[in-house]
DNA sequence: AATGAATGAGCTTTCATTCAT
DNA sequence: GATGAATGAAAGCTCATTCAT
């Protein structure tokens, strides 16, 4: 990784932040280049603009997540096992790095996700796509549209990283339930 | 309802849909207030400031979802087949008034969402536990924190949503494969 | 000239002194604003941006010269009385309010100048090419496009305007040439 | 012409082009130096600052001018033929070289043009002096200050290619008009 | 109660200039 | 000499909020 590279990561990472803490509002160029140690004007030799630089932050977020789960699949496994790495692995990654999942929610449901930003290559989503196809074509899961299957899966494993954060200071006597989740996911989509 | 709650309302669903189409970057009071037909100054006389009609929106449409929901769910009826109700009268009224699903993905996902906010009374979320509560007791779900269960079938309805909206134009061949999202789902939340 | 119209004028009036003294580089709103007793957002009440705000300048000074001009011409006289009159009022009034031909002539020559805008309506422009038409068709100029005949004499009324400002404070001993300036010009048009 | 001179020449050649086609607003140091194919700093090799740069610009096209109207002139002829020299020989570099004609109009309507920048020397203006001093001194000039006489024909040849451009695409009904401008111009002039 | 002109802090962005390489 | 990444002051503009009418 060079120079370069670093520097601009330093502020994708530090809009990151920002965004987590205090949404697209609360994340002026001001503050996400001090963070980053640049000034302010720096972030125009890296990003033509916010919006861009948010842009980019999302195809960033999404190799970056990509990255961690592809490593840790097992495609010699079977594809019941594989699937509970897959969730543990994406709540785990999700719980470490709470601002990735963050993002990618704000992201979602803003207007910066146009039509046009949901035609470019998306691997993260053709990878979750291709993966739950082989769950398909090996018989273990229900013959579905794998992007629906896929949609669903992700959904439930939001909700939980959601209400994990949500009641951590609160309570841990439901901490036995959250065990069953992914059995329930399993159990919904499951071949039967 | 009288001249008064009349405007109030005025301003609210001017909020609501801008915010739907460009969110909350994209509804300034100026643009809320013409598009409600008022004088930006007399916002303030209904709200206190920006982030308390914000507010107040959120309160108004989780009470409108509630209105919905309950007056058509049928205590009477076994509870596999409120589930379906249930399922059913909430997708058909996120896609009818896209603007409340809309708008409630970007405000669980905002800065606005602070812990004070949580602790507010919130009929819709003591609605939709007692609903699954009852499930649990009549012995037709697993025995889970019902909070877990009602937040695991609101995301994978909100992700059906998403799907539907986002596919919409796309392709109506896997239409056929969303009918049996709801079952999937109960297979993974009933007793067994 | 109700009060609308008076804050409008003083944002004008400030933008034109400061392009005198400065030129376009040195009047930014906030400098107009302060000059002008407003504060820089209000500037925005009354122009969508800086750009229509130098365009309705242009409208402004254009109209002004076109009142002041018309005002003082008396159609009965000979065409040749009324040439010398449009010369000693026009020198005159450039003289008294420099900031109008040091204004105009930055606009001439600067990319607000555009193909675009040269189609809008310009009533001075309109009056001046009547007014030289005038003098053709009583014979007494040369029988020439008139849109030429008075594009001719601005540009000697512009030098001479030039050369009073420049030599000012270095030498009067040129004064009773300047004089027969307006002759010459006569010289050049008359019909002979 | 050593390789020093040449790059410096570049650069004064890429700043006129822009300061043409945007003027003095839309003539950045980055652009200026993408142009003549040079890194933005090493415009600071060849001029203390922009503005030493547009200053030198300044002297830069007026000795341009002067090389090719003193060239071209004739001194053994009459005045009168000399005259009709000038007047072509400046017309036609003018419209050849568009950039020279907006930049001095541009450069002598700004702020650039301070009084400290008048009193330099400038061959050029001295050259049109003695030129028309001698017209004078030949008794076929008015007895006038040479300077004014000097502004008057500039500001009617400037007039000229100012129509020239601007009806270029529009109409050519005018054209055998715009032949009898350099009579008339010398028929106000001219000793009688 | 209702208005909308006025405010000014704060935003994104540009750009002349510097300086380590 | 030449480079171009980095700087940060200053630009144009937006918008939540106020207040005289």
């Amino acid at each position: 990784m060079d120079q370069n590279t670093n520097k601009k990561i330093l502020i994708l990472e530090s809009a990151l932040e920002l965004i987590r803490e205090n949404g697209f509002h609360g994340c002026p160029i001001s503050q996400v280049a001090k963070q980053a140690s640049v000034a302010a004007g720096s972030v125009y030799t890296y990003f033509e603009s916010k919006d861009e630089m948010i842009l980019e932050l999302h195809r960033y977020v999404k190799s970056e997540v990509l990255k961690e789960i592809s490593e840790k699949d097992h495609p010699e496994k079977n594809f019941e096992a594989r699937f509970f790495d897959f969730w543990n692995n994406l709540t785990s990654l999700y719980q470490e790095r709470a601002a990735f999942q963050s993002f990618l929610e704000q992201f979602t449901s803003s207007p910066y996700n146009t039509e046009t930003m949901q035609l470019e290559s998306d691997p993260w989503g053709e990878w979750t796509e291709a993966f739950f196809k082989e769950g398909i074509e090996s018989g273990q899961l229900r013959p579905l549209n794998p992007k629906i299957l896929s949609m669903m899966v992700m959904g439930s494993a939001i909700s939980l990283i959601r209400f994990k954060t949500y009641f951590k200071t609160k309570t841990a006597s439901t901490a036995q339930d959250l065990h069953l989740i992914p059995k329930m996911v399993w159990d919904g989509i499951k071949f039967q």
